[in-house]
RNA sequence: GGUCGCGUAGCUCAGCUGGAUAGAGCAACUGACUUCUAAUCAGUAGGUCGCAGGUUCGAAUCCUGCCGCGAUCACCA
């Protein structure tokens, strides 16, 4: 059980009573009211804005309403002392008796303490990476490869029915001159001369691909009609690539449930469905946009084509969904896809966009609005780019040249999990500079490692404790006399395990896991510094020789902080070390 | 030029949708290792929260206008 929630839900029931004796009036916004650790110990170990919030709207006096609260919240058993400060606050003296029964429903719950289940019942869909299948992954990927995925975790552990999605702009000319490409390394392969073409992609990954073709094939294809060798060259090439980045995607922890092919939307006619279905709607025309203002004039002409009443949803503009010459553009498959996802009937409908489609944000949306009859809501979450560097140096990357960090290389130097936490340090909206010598780094500079290192002593104390036979299993351990549990920096450490719940209810609500990466640095640090403690003062080390009872009970407590670190890993896709290497 | 995002300590960043004296890490300085792994810890110092207004009991947070940085904006995908 969630202590500070139940905290809330005191105040909360009192809250219903002074409604029901009509002291407030009923229907206020209860919302913000909040029960938290506030920052400086003079506040107490809890406290609540209850008494202002309401006030605010009632438009009475705070510190009058407060008294309410404080009568009767002062008879409760687990609580010390209740004090009105400053413009209204309730602070709270919790008794110990109050944050054993954390350490306690820690080791009951396990990794399952403090996770509501708001998501019971729900479905969400969470599409994210769907890079083109023209070549491995890289570092701009690799971001939002990682953030959909831990957000799809975090969902799953709220309860929600998760479907990982991955779609894949297997159709279009650009798929079109990487079958070329490929077929260039095929006629390499096969030692003829090759018909280069402009549009080639320079990658070495293709080779493979051209020795695999000749393989399957022997000189074959050389003798076949273009388009029909082409088709062959091109499904051969797609599944290679695609294989290659579900392997990469594989050793970063991820794996997609759902694969949608933009060639198969195509095939079933579900691009024609969906315009059709706007073209009901009335948001189909044929018009001629204006031109943008600033950049690019010279090239700019006057072009008739179908269009999209995006406009009418937010967007800025109406979006062709044709080529001038009738052909479709990139957006009218990307209808097809969300019309079909929409069909699939999902609660919910995430995105994660890289940072170079911002500008799809508001026709992606409009679509949605519009086919869903103004039902259903895509959200979107936009990762920025990743700066990387070395030795403080930036990285240069050119995709031309063909010069990019693939995920691969990342994996090799710095491993899954250092590049799943780095990437998660930082909202997703806001750049990461993520540097290639910090990330391997075994310091305290590297979250990662220090971390990992809180969870590995934790369990390098608990296998002392089991080689004196002291049974520290969970079950043992919560027969513990917790009473004895009584310093202060220990209390402290249990304060920061209680915020666990509202870490993770907050981190799913807005969808900004790295709320989760900097609890778990706190809790380490405030782990590492107990650890230390016991250098100074023999008295405060956790093993005990001459006190079993004293050592039970901060085995307790230090197992109750290895389990919510595991859950917070866990949640990251990451591996908690038993021992550092 | 339009749109979106960002601007907080020397550097890299948090700041719990309006709360109390704005917090961490790095770098700097002082101290602690025959260790329950010092791969760590304790402490000192460091701020006009880009600027100017507004909203109210109360603003880093919300609104408006500037300034600076970045992404993006047409037929490509």
């Amino acid at each position: 059980m969630d202590v500070l929630a139940s905290l809330r839900d005191k105040i909360m029931s009192l809250v219903e009573t002074l409604e029901n004796q009509e002291i407030i009036s009923s229907g206020l916004n209860k919302d913000s009211i909040t029960v938290e650790t506030p920052k400086d110990d003079a506040f107490g170990d809890l406290s609540s804005n209850v008494a202002m919030v309401l006030s605010k709207q009632a438009n009475s006096n705070p510190r009058e309403l407060a008294k309410y609260f404080v009568n009767q919240l002062s008879k409760d058993h687990s609580i010390e002392s209740v004090e009105i400060a400053g413009p209204g606050f309730l602070n709270f003296r919790l008794k110990n008796k109050f944050w054993i029964d954390v350490v306690i429903s820690i080791l009951e719950a396990g990794v399952h303490f403090g996770i509501e289940k708001v998501g019971t019942g729900k479905s969400v869909n969470i599409e994210f990476v769907s890079a083109n299948p023209t070549g491995p992954l890289h570092v701009g990927h690799t971001r939002g490869a990682v953030f959909g995925d831990v957000l799809a975790n975090l969902l799953n552990v709220a309860g929600y029915t998760v479907t990982r999605e991955y779609y894949v702009n297997d159709a279009g000319s650009q798929i079109d001159s990487l079958a070329r490409s490929a077929f260039s390394r095929y006629q390499e392969a096969l030692g003829c001369p090759t018909s280069s073409e402009q549009n080639e992609y320079p990658g070495d990954y293709l080779k493979e691909v051209g020795e695999a073709l000749k393989e399957k094939y022997g000189k074959q294809l050389l003798y076949e009609e273009e388009d029909s060798r082409l088709d062959k060259v091109k499904d051969f090439t797609v599944k290679r690539m695609l294989a290659l980045i579900r392997k990469d995607l594989a050793d970063l922890g991820i794996v997609m449930d759902s694969f949608v092919s933009e060639k198969g939307l195509y095939a079933k006619g579900r691009v024609e469905d969906s315009i059709n279905k706007l073209r009901d709607l009335g948001l189909i025309y044929t018009g001629v946009l204006e031109r943008p203002k600033g950049g690019n004039e010279q090239e700019w002409s006057v072009r008739e084509q179908e269009l999209f009443k995006s406009s009418q949803f937010g967007d800025d503009t109406d979006r062709p969904i044709k080529k001038a010459d009738g052909s479709w553009t990139y957006f009218a498959p990307d209808i097809a896809y969300h019309y079909e996802k929409l069909a699939r009937k999902y609660d919910e409908i995430i995105n994660i966009f890289g940072a170079d489609h911002s500008g799809y944000i508001a026709r992606m949306k409009a679509v949605v609005r519009a086919l869903s009859n103004g039902e259903q809501d895509l959200t979107i979450r936009l990762c920025q780019l990743v700066k990387l560097y070395k030795d403080g140096q930036p990285v240069k990357m050119s995709k031309r040249a063909g010069s990019y960090i693939t995920l691969r290389e990342l994996l090799n130097e710095v491993g899954k999990d250092a590049i799943r936490f780095l990437l998660l340090m930082r909202k997703n909206d806001a750049p990461i500079d993520f540097d290639f010598s910090k990330a391997i780094e075994q310091t305290r500079e590297n979250p990662v490692f220090y971390v990992q290192y809180a969870n590995a002593r934790i369990f390098s104390i608990l296998r002392r404790a089991r080689e004196s036979n002291i049974d520290v299993s969970d079950a043992s351990l919560l027969k513990a006399d917790l009473c004895l549990l009584k310093d202060k920096n220990e209390i402290q450490a249990i304060r920061k395990l209680a915020e666990w719940p509202n870490v993770v209810a907050k981190a799913t609500s807005r969808f900004e896991p790295h709320r989760i990466a900097f609890y778990l640095f706190e809790v380490a640090q405030l782990f590492h510094g107990l650890q230390s403690l016991g250098k100074i003062d023999q008295g405060l080390r956790f093993l005990r020789e001459d006190d079993l009872n004293l050592s039970k009970a901060r085995l307790a407590m230090i197992r109750s902080v290895q389990l919510v670190v595991q859950s917070g890993l866990k949640i990251f896709g990451i591996e908690p070390v038993d021992q550092m290497l």
